[in-house]
DNA sequence: TTGCAAACAGACCGGTTGGTCTGTTATAGT
DNA sequence: ACTATAACAGACCAACCGGTCTGTTTGCAA
């Protein structure tokens, strides 16, 4: 017998499926009769669960997008030595990453590029993100400072910005650059970068 | 009288307003009509220059944002001592920058992640103008190294490589990122990374 | 068992978009 | 002056897209 309605199950199947679109296409290129189809539900489905396609957009990338990129760093920042923990971290991104993983780029930054001008909710979500993410990374990097893990005349927030926007630009280069190799080079740039602030 | 027929300047018109409308609004959301209509022009004069909206689109990202592009480089890089021209540049860049000017980002920047996964002209031609680019600071850098301006131990490829991105990055940051003190900090971050390179 | 609301299914719709086609006007060459 | 053609002008069109609406099915509570 075929699984029973399940509300829940299905919005999530329609996001999920929505957020590998968006993630491929962007977010306007992502065409509703495209996601319905291959999540193999009807038009009337998703209006149920979602009132616009705007709606449908702010839940996966709230639900998936910067979940997901949040969770990311919560691995080297919730290290005890977060210089070490963030060089590591960095080498391995670059050392496991792949090239159609690379093409595609980081959602977040692609969704936040291509909508933030012309939407203010996705706005003000990214918005929040970053601020959440800097402070984090800048907490993570006073607190190694005052344990003398870095050095003193460092200034931790406008570093842990750059930090934060160096990666970004990695990813966005390494989307549309072509080449996996420089990806790689940038980022062990940047893990260098992250290893020069120890004391 | 009004001014006669000039094909040449009507084509560099159309693309300019093109230009604007895609500066904000990126590719997609940048309708003909409206392009169209604030160029003062009919459809039959689009169509006469242009095959398609694509080629228009081309003709737009060759001859304004990747042309700009490539222009801003070009004081920096043509110093006999580019790492302070570098950062000095840099510097600048943060000074001179306006709310407005940097909510709409860097238009390369925004088309290429926009596009380059789907328009494979858009993509060949951002690989070709980052490999040019990325080899022109290469250059600079290496010659640099050989006068003895930067430490022997810097390995010019992949910092050359590094430094588009992270500006890349800001620039990112700074239009959905919201802060223009942050975008600041940033190129000023950035800045002192170029300048860490001199010996 | 029945009533009822939630969960779908899918036909339908109006607006928009890029693109075409036919007609008109200016201009350069002879 | 004439004509061929480039340079427009603008009505028209088919496709697509997000969104609505009506109808059907399922699950659950009384």
């Amino acid at each position: 017998m075929p699984p029973p309605r399940d509300p829940e199950l299905t919005r999530q199947h329609i996001i999920d499926v929505a957020a590998e679109e968006m993630r491929v296409n962007g977010y306007k290129a992502a065409g509703l009769a495209d996601i319905l189809e291959k999540a193999g539900v009807s038009k009337g489905a998703l209006y149920h669960h979602f009132a616009s396609k705007q709606d449908l957009g702010y839940a996966v990338y709230e639900e998936v997008f910067i979940r997901e990129f949040l969770q990311d760093w919560d691995l080297p920042l919730s290290s005890d030595e977060p210089i070490d923990a963030l060089c590591e971290w960095l080498l391995t991104c670059a050392a496991t990453a792949t090239e159609e993983a690379l093409s595609m780029g980081c959602p977040v930054c692609n969704i936040a590029v291509e909508m933030s001008g012309l939407d203010e909710g996705i706005r003000t979500r990214t918005v929040a993100m970053f601020e959440q993410l800097q402070s984090r990374i800048s907490d993570a990097l006073e607190t190694a400072q005052q344990r003398g893990q870095v050095r003193s005349e460092v200034e931790v927030g406008p570093v842990s910005a750059f930090i934060l926007a160096a990666l970004q630009g990695a990813f966005a280069n390494g989307k549309y650059g072509g080449d996996i190799e420089t990806f790689k080079s940038i980022v062990k740039c940047l893990a260098n970068y992250v290893a020069s602030l120890k004391r």
